[in-house]
DNA sequence: AGCTTGAAAATTGTCGACATTGTACTTGAA
DNA sequence: TTCAAGTACAATGTCGACAATTTTCAAGCT
């Protein structure tokens, strides 16, 4: 899973424990809504509390964790509320990235961005039974925001996409495990396209689109799932 | 001026140093770019090193000050292309917070706003002396704003404004000193308006001309400015 | 003079212990 | 039995000291 995006190396304990946590509740080991003992993780990973404190505030950066004063920190709740309010967000900012990625998008991103939507094409088509959909479409779709917001040529945009929201997109999308539907692959190939050319305004409205529909997909699986094992 | 939106009271010592450091760096005492020396802030206002590092990277959270590893902590630094960067954004987020408050306003929220745009207008047209542009009109935009976040009924849309952006906005301010323009304030009245109509496309649209807007008069009033006291 | 090297000083990272606050349980009375 | 208060326990907040890294600066060489 895609979970070394802008996490070069480790170089302090509490990084290293950053990391580690964060690969834990993303991954689901730590569950949503859990309260997280200092004293029983610095016990675990073999730390002193304050290098984990320290990697907690991390968290807290991400929006993975929420801390309470004399409270302590708890894993981020599930919730349907935060999900869709997640989506209202992405399609304002993502929508400006793609115009900007429009706008100063290198030949070369452009050609990956291009490679991205092939490959995802023909994986597709193919029915490769490997290529199940919580490995290879899951981490497609990914991929190609992440190109798109790469292309932005706006470094604040982008961080704020990357640590203040990504994780959180991670988070709701391991644990709804969605089917990557192809109705989502044509729409990505309709913004490449726009990208293409260049349209910045075109660019816009077709990934404003595109996250609206996913939010109105992701609501509509949501309520085939039974309401007990939602939050 | 307005530092007291959203620090409600200080509950333990972080907090405490996170909120004067806070208010030194939007308030001038601790300068762009200036290296943040523990030892001598933690000396400076009697508390640990420990504290002091967990309010530091409460700073990090609003993009006061930037960390490097085994290096330190600076304020952050003053640059154009940040600003221009910071624009791009709020057009995109405050455009759809403007779309959201259209839809979910409260009645007192909106009788609220339509207060603060007839206050301003009279404080512009009386041209009281005491109504400077560096207190009154100063925040009166900045109201003006919060307001309307307040009623996109979005709260991780509100949170990520406060705490994320809106921090840097304050720092811009603070050193640009911009006059508010009367274009400006006629631009609050037609979002007013729009917001009034309960129009969510609308108000998006003229949310996102205004802050454009704004961002062109900033680079205006940059180009003004003698290079050497920018960065 | 300018550059490299090396040691000394200062700064950041890490740790364990103490103080303070929140929590759970027991005990007692209505 | 139920609720309240108090006490004991556990968790978080805070602190000072030690270790590791970076920076500084002075000595030596080309």
């Amino acid at each position: 899973m895609g979970f070394n995006h802008l996490t070069p190396e480790p170089i302090t304990i509490a990084d290293r424990l950053f990391q580690e946590l964060r690969r834990a509740i993303l991954g689901g080991e730590l569950p949503p809504g859990k309260k997280i003992s200092e004293p029983e993780l610095a016990n675990q990973y073999n730390v002193s509390r304050g290098s984990l404190r320290e990697a907690i505030s991390k968290l807290e950066n991400c929006n993975l964790v929420t801390r309470k004063p004399n409270i302590g920190a708890r894993v981020v709740g599930f919730s349907t509320k935060q999900l869709m309010e997640i989506y209202q967000i992405r399609e304002a900012m993502e929508g400006m990235a793609a115009r900007l990625a429009a706008e100063n998008m290198s030949n070369e991103q452009l050609a990956h961005l291009n490679s991205l939507v092939e490959h995802n094409k023909t994986a597709v088509t193919t029915q490769d039974p490997y290529a199940t959909p919580t490995s290879v479409h899951y981490d497609a779709d990914l991929d190609f925001h992440f190109c798109i917001i790469q292309g932005c040529n706006n470094e604040r945009l982008q961080r704020m996409l990357y640590v203040d929201l990504y994780d959180l997109v991670r988070f709701y999308r391991f644990r709804l495990n969605p089917r990557f539907s192809e109705q989502a692959l044509s729409e990505h190939e309709l913004i490449a396209s726009a990208l293409n050319n260049r349209d910045g305004e075109m660019a816009e409205l077709l990934m404003r689109h595109h996250i609206r529909a996913s939010r109105a997909r992701a609501q509509h699986h949501l309520l085939a799932i039974p309401p007990d094992e939602i939050e």
